[in-house]
Parts: structure tokens; C-alpha cells; sequence
DNA sequence: TCTGGGGTCCTAGGACCC
DNA sequence: TCTGGGGTCCTAGGACCC
């Protein structure tokens, strides 16, 4: 255990939902959902005026709408939610060195390795609440909780104990103390089928976990898991903050709006999906070995069929030819919910295949990738009127799309720079409603942000 | 009309090697 | 004339996280 509070957590508040509401005034203080808004979507992120209603993060969509009939659903923007992240990230770094991204909204810091002393609380707790403040006008009105701490579990639960817009600074020597009473739900890594087991060993909460025995753990989790529970019920966790942790693995899926029959349908959806995963592993410069085709069917039995090469690749078309070849080995007759690639097992340069198994001659040079199916873009969303999403109209400006259908779509014009705005509906096809080019800046849009991903 | 998408990590069994 | 054993790689499945 580390003897001082060192660590930081942070954890942005309802991120997606935040951002609509910053950047879409009238939805200020109201329910607001993001997610799939198709018949199979679930919920990515609700408002907390929508959690008032029950509505929870992973909730099937239609049932997040039973519960919040009146709740603005919103697809996601998700290059607009990259924008905010990569300013928390930076005004992060200028803290420490050592920052660990988490996600899109959560990472840790290493005070200590940022030069901070950590055995004052309070200069800890002044620059926590300065760390907020700065994080709200710098993406212009997010709001995030922060907790420190003597490890990452305890700065990990001291932000969820803080949440919503809160800081909370973990005294060193008072963790066991703090963490005794919470259920072991509680501690990150213990799921719905973890917490029934250990409920079958009388276990309820992080103080029953002491008083375990670590055998009867591990007997019922798992060596690995087992151990670091009991470890963790005392609060002793030394995993270091690591920052550039590389990428293990890049995939991609897709659920069907119906379940798919069709084979040359999936065959041109493997195909179209190995594009653009050998896109993004292309432009992360890298090869990979294995590659892994996930097929869900309708009964939601999931099956994963990968296949480790001699060499590694970065080709579209060797990927799409092993897709295409797991997939030929499976019975989908039945009819398939999701169909997925992936890619993995990655080297820093390609390797020529010396010896092919499969038999399989396609040489690289031979194939003409301009003869695939579907480029390596996606289009969001159906007729690109996707509730939420933003369009551009020379006399109203910029505005988002509120709702679409029967060949009308309604916008209303407003940013995070205007007040609320007024509301107008047109023709889906008519030309004066454009998608904007860029997105809107923000002062703090740090010169060497990442380009936006299509 | 149940149940997304993008990841990480772990387990367990079989092949294979020395 | 059962019955080794450790290590690594590969595959498949599953829990969990946001």
C-alpha cells in the first residue's frame, strides 16, 4: 500500500448525456438518453433527470422509453464526445506524466509522479476542486467527479462515492475503514455472476470478504481473481498507474435490425467489416496474426472462430478471406443477430507467410482491393437523419436533427453558443440542410488534438 | 419487442516440445 | 504394458468494464 494519497481518479458525470445537454440548450435539466435508438439498441448513457425515471446505462432502449416516454433519445456524436475527452485528457497531463486513460471518460493519475506532495490533504483537496473547475471551463460546462487516494481501488471508489460533481480525498490509513461496509458489488471487477457466487458463500459485503478465506475464494472465482479479491477487501492494491498502454486487439460488430438468413448478405458484411478494421490497424501501423469472426445468433448463443496466421497482415483482402472462411465453417441456417471481425495478436512489422496451411495461394500484390464491396466508411445512421446528429442551414445555421420521418425531418437551431432555439421542419430532401463540415471548436481545443476518425 | 459496441483479462483443454 | 511434467501456443468461451 502506498503511504500517501497519490492517486487520482476521474470520472466525467452522464458523459454522453452532458454533452447534448451543453450543446443543445433545450435539452438543459431535462431527460436525456444516449444510445441505439433502433428496436435492438440499449442505453450507452442516461442524464441523471432520466435516472430520476430508472432509466440505466446497458437498459434496452424500448424499455428506457417505457419508463421515460417524454425523454429526448438521442444517437451518439461520438467525434463531438472525443473532442471533450482528448481536452480532459491534456489539462490531465498537465498534472502528471503519468496519466492512464480508462476510456473515453475516466482515467487515473500519479500525483506524485507530477511533483505533488500527497501527504498534504488539503493543498490534495484544493487541487482537486481546482482540477474540476478548470475541467468545467474548459469543456464549457462538463462536470466530473474526482477521488484520490493511496490506490487506484480506493481513488476508483472514492469518485463513485463523490459522484455526481464531487471530490472526495480518502484519508491514507482510514481504507479499510471506508470500504468495510460497501457491498462487494462494490469493488470494480465483481459482476452479477461473481456476486452471485460469492452470495452462495454467505459473502455480502467488502467486510465479509476479510473474513474469508482466501482458498474458498479462489475455489469459487478463480486462482487470479480469488487472490486479488481478498487482497483488495484490505484495501492493498499496488497496480501502478501505466500510461500508453498499446491496443491488444481492434474489432468491430454489428446487430441487425432483423436477424440475417441471407449468406451472401453476411458474407458482405464480413467483408465490408474486415475493411474497416485493416483501415484502423493500417493507420495504427501495425500487423496482426490472429483474426477472430464473432457470430451471434437469434437464440443469442454467441460464437467467436479465430484463426492464428504464420505471418502477420495488415491486408483488407487476407482479412476478409479469413472472415469469410470462418464464417463458411458455420451453421446460420437458424439466422444471425450480429456478425463481428476482429483482429489481434499484433507484431510492428509484417511477416511473409512461409508456409500456408489452408492451401490458400491469394498473394497480396494480386488482389485489387478497389473491387470490394463497400469502402472502409461508415455512414451513421439511416438516411444520415439520426435523432441528434448535427446539420447546418444557410439562413437558420446550425442546428440538430429532433426527430425524422414520413419524408419530413425537424431540426432545431441551436448551439452551445446560442440560447434555446426555434424549431423548423423540412423535406428529407431538401438540399439546403447540410451536415457541417467540422465540428464546432472550443478555445481549449488543444492545436495537437488526434484528427477525428470518420 | 428483451439484451450495443468496443475493449481487457482469465480459464481450460489440447497439441506439441524437451 | 495405465499413470511424468513443465512450458508455450492456440482456440473457445465467458465475466466484466464503460
Amino acid at each position: 500500500m502506498r503511504p500517501t494519497a497519490s492517486i487520482l481518479h476521474l470520472d466525467l458525470d452522464a458523459f454522453f448525456a452532458a454533452v447534448e445537454q451543453r450543446d443543445k440548450p433545450s435539452l438543459r435539466g431535462k431527460p436525456v438518453i444516449v444510445g441505439g435508438v433502433g428496436q435492438r439498441g440499449v442505453v450507452s448513457t442516461a442524464s441523471y433527470e432520466a435516472r430520476a425515471f430508472g432509466v440505466r446505462s446497458a437498459m434496452p432502449s424500448h424499455e428506457a422509453r417505457r419508463r421515460a416516454p417524454n425523454a429526448a433519445f438521442l444517437s451518439g456524436r461520438y467525434d463531438v464526445y472525443r473532442q471533450s475527452s482528448q481536452i480532459v485528457m491534456a489539462l490531465l497531463r498537465e498534472l502528471s506524466p503519468l496519466v492512464e486513460p480508462l476510456s473515453i471518460d475516466e482515467a487515473f493519475v500519479d500525483l506524485e509522479a507530477g511533483g505533488h506532495d500527497c501527504r498534504d490533504l488539503d493543498a490534495l483537496r484544493a487541487l482537486g476542486q481546482q482540477l474540476r473547475a478548470d475541467l468545467f471551463e474548459r469543456t464549457e460546462g462538463l462536470t466530473a467527479s474526482v477521488g484520490i487516494g493511496s490506490s487506484k481501488f480506493i481513488a476508483k471508489v472514492g469518485s463513485e462515492m463523490a459522484k455526481p460533481n464531487g471530490l472526495l480525498v480518502v484519508s491514507p490509513g482510514s481504507e479499510v475503514e471506508m470500504v468495510s461496509p460497501l457491498p462487494a458489488r462494490a469493488v470494480p471487477g465483481v459482476g452479477p455472476v461473481t456476486m452471485e457466487k460469492l452470495e452462495r458463500l454467505g459473502i455480502k459485503t467488502v467486510a465479509d470478504l476479510q473474513r474469508a478465506e482466501p482458498a474458498e475464494l479462489v475455489r469459487e472465482v478463480g486462482r487470479t481473481w480469488g487472490e486479488a479479491l481478498h487482497e483488495l477487501a484490505f484495501a492493498r492494491d499496488d497496480r501502478p498507474v501505466s500510461p500508453h498502454r498499446e491496443a491488444k486487439s481492434i474489432s468491430i460488430e454489428d446487430t441487425f435490425e432483423t436477424d440475417l438468413t441471407d449468406r451472401p448478405e453476411l458474407e458482405r458484411t464480413a467483408t465490408r467489416d474486415a475493411a474497416i478494421v485493416a483501415d484502423r490497424l493500417r493507420r495504427s501501423g501495425q500487423f496482426a496474426r490472429t483474426i477472430t469472426l464473432k457470430v451471434r445468433l437469434g437464440d443469442f448463443t454467441t460464437w467467436t472462430r479465430s484463426r492464428t496466421l504464420n505471418g502477420a497482415t495488415d491486408s483488407t483482402e487476407r482479412i476478409a478471406q479469413v472472415a469469410r472462411d470462418l464464417l463458411a465453417a458455420l451453421d446460420v441456417r437458424e439466422g444471425v443477430r450480429l456478425l463481428g471481425v476482429g483482429v489481434a495478436n499484433f507484431t510492428q512489422a509484417a511477416q511473409e507467410e512461409l508456409f500456408d496451411l489452408e492451401g490458400d495461394q491469394v498473394r497480396e500484390q494480386d488482389v485489387v482491393t478497389t473491387s470490394l464491396e463497400a469502402p472502409p466508411v461508415r455512414v451513421r445512421g439511416r438516411g444520415g437523419w439520426s435523432p441528434g446528429s448535427e446539420v447546418e442551414h444557410p439562413d437558420f445555421g446550425r442546428g440538430w436533427v429532433w426527430g425524422s420521418g414520413l419524408g419530413r425531418v425537424t431540426v432545431r437551431f441551436e448551439t452551445r453558443l446560442t440560447g434555446v432555439g426555434p424549431v423548423r421542419t423540412f423535406r428529407t430532401d431538401d438540399e439546403a440542410l447540410t451536415r457541417p463540415e467540422a465540428l464546432l471548436p472550443m478555445t481549449w481545443d488543444s492545436p495537437a488534438a488526434e484528427p477525428v476518425e470518420a
